[in-house]
DNA sequence: ACCTGAACACCGTTCAAGT
DNA sequence: ACCTGAACACCGTTCAAGT
């Protein structure tokens, strides 16, 4: 079917919103495509780096200008827009993480908190951990969100009764040891 | 051989130390066990469930006494038990991430991080929110570390200088938006 | 450049039947 | 209570060969 490249990483795409992270596997998408799967093997290595770069395709598709302006603004904005990139695709956060868990991908979202946190006057070194903390946070409430309202969309009952949509908190982090200080907490 | 459930969960353990998750298959601990795969079935219902055991195990096993006091002692206190049994067992964020992802295990440390951030005035809704986030932030930090740690001691190549051991960031986070803010940072 | 056909070495899970 | 034997419906990946 002379599929190029970015064809098979639309298609995975589709498939991922329309089946889930599970259902997208090498045979799955082959079929949608009209091919063997050895033929996907043509375009990617292997399974990992087809998520890669599936994962990129939907970060850039969800990626919005972050205006110029105080750093904090920035970082919020870029948080925000990571978020809400996450969920326009079912299984967005966790397909995100997974890819993040070996390694690849979210390079985009990254890159602009390390600079933002520099932008900061933060030590370039420590701006990188930092922003490896803001992504955990991100991808790991974000797959919680979308964990429930998928599950909310998917079953017979509705949802719980979302009591507002919470919270706030404050954390002070991290060594060899871990120490936490929670700073602030605040409802809305 | 006639297993007990709880020899299950031991020779589980001890297959995810040894070879890791990856390789933590229900036919691979069935033949360490000396007994077909489908004999685990009789012991639990599905791989998840007794995924979510293995984890539960492990975190027993790393459970150490909270001493009372001030929260944010405990709350510290916690997080870096968590962390510290994590690491004690190859894969073991990846494993407990994992568990958590469909929503089982680990309700030991987010109870006593619940009840802790109680103790310090919480709302307890917000409580519950905020020991999520808290569990969010070990795990996903935990889990890189874990990874690097991993990577350094299976490579040809020794650690990267590993630059003190760093860090820390304040946040104050998240609504339907995110909103973030850092709020303190420090190296050591 | 892109794909087929066929194989390899695996998975989780079910279920009737055995002891 | 615990296990076997056999099957079902899948996986990711490789590779020579075709066009």
């Amino acid at each position: 079917m002379r599929n190029h490249r970015q064809d098979v990483v639309d298609r995975a795409l589709d498939v991922l919103d329309r089946y889930g992270l599970a259902d997208l596997t090498m045979r799955r998408l082959g079929t949608e495509l009209g091919v063997r799967p050895s033929a996907l093997y043509h375009h990617f290595d292997d399974k990992q780096s087809l998520l890669a770069a599936v994962a990129d395709e939907l970060l850039a598709r969800g990626a919005r200008p972050v205006a110029p302006g105080e750093w904090d603004a920035r970082v919020t904005a870029i948080c925000a827009g990571l978020r809400e990139a996450l969920l326009a695709y079912r299984d967005g956060a966790e397909l995100v993480a997974t890819v993040r868990a070996f390694g690849l991908g979210a390079a985009g979202p990254y890159d602009a908190l390390r600079d933002a946190l520099r932008g900061a006057g933060l030590d370039p070194a420590l701006a990188g951990t930092a922003a490896d903390t803001l992504l955990h946070f991100v991808l790991g409430h974000t797959l919680d969100e979308q964990t429930h309202l998928q599950a909310g969309s998917a079953g017979a009952i509705a949802d719980d009764p979302r009591p507002g949509s919470d919270f706030a908190l404050g954390l002070a982090i991290v060594v060899d040891g871990i120490r936490v200080r929670v700073s602030e907490a605040a409802r809305r």
